[in-house]
DNA sequence: TTAGGATATTTGCATGTACAAGCAAGTGAG
DNA sequence: CTCACTTGCTTGTACATGCAAATATCCTAA
């Protein structure tokens, strides 16, 4: 169809429909760990960072500080992180169990790469990765 | 911090950080008609193919049919278009009203366009679209 | 002609995310 | 010292989207 030129000319479409393709993968690497990628990906700041704050794990995975609070609480009630509030803030930190699962979420991460890197080539999918990541960065501070 | 240099190099990561920026501009474009960019390219769809299907809509719009149905549902809602269910299938037809918003439509469509070339350059932004688009279709046929 | 599968769409439910408002704690000027 | 302002986090709510199941129609082979 002729539109479809159009449509996919517009980085609006063209930039989602990646997304919801690349989250589809993300989370059947995940699955067999019961997490989604972003909580995995929170834990993983969580083991290298232990203490790190609700809202540098925000600043960190480029999500609203809300959003931060209920990937924890989902975390929490798994017992893969403690939330420690002192004062005003919260520290995150990874439980034993998170040290455990360590290498699993390691490993899930892996073929994640694997997988798309299958499909669009190692180096394809690396320059990919970093324009997009380059165009983001722009736009969030626009 | 040293894990973000981790996060940035996967292509999970930057394709969501970068889809949530650009639906965040495309929504502030259409909001003055009111409609969310979806529903916008929908109408622009049924207007330059009327009586399209729901499925082919879907295809085009790289959204699942269910997805299609509740945005249709809006626009019957609002008046902008009409579906017209024969037998198993429902084509969507777009009424008057939405003749009468195209032209808006278009300009919303431009100044999305503009958003994000003022800060990505033309070129750059075009250029990113396309290997977007690219990679969207090769993981999209995995 | 009709039973069974294929196809198109819609509905029920779940998920991930954001915004706005609320709350709790820190901070600075008088 | 205290009152207003700021900061960081959480809760209420809303929304876009998807999957799976339900529904309705169409088609084909016996």
């Amino acid at each position: 169809m002729d539109s479809d030129r159009l449509l996919n000319n517009c980085l609006y479409f063209t930039a989602n429909t990646l997304a919801r393709a690349i989250t589809k993968l993300g989370e059947e690497c995940f699955k067999p760990l019961g997490l989604s990628p972003s909580q995995a990906f929170l834990i993983m700041l969580a083991l290298e960072n232990p203490g790190i704050s609700s809202g540098e794990l925000a600043g960190c995975l480029n999500l609203a500080p809300s959003t931060v609070t209920r990937l924890a609480d989902a975390l929490v009630a798994r017992g893969l992180i403690e939330r420690r509030t002192q004062g005003k803030s919260a520290s995150i930190h990874p439980t034993e169990q998170a040290t455990e699962l360590a290498p699993r979420i390691a490993a899930a991460w892996k073929s994640l790469h694997r997988a798309y890197s299958d499909v669009l080539g190692e180096q394809g999918g690396h320059d990919l990765t970093q324009s997009i990541h380059k165009a983001a960065k722009k736009l969030g501070e626009r």
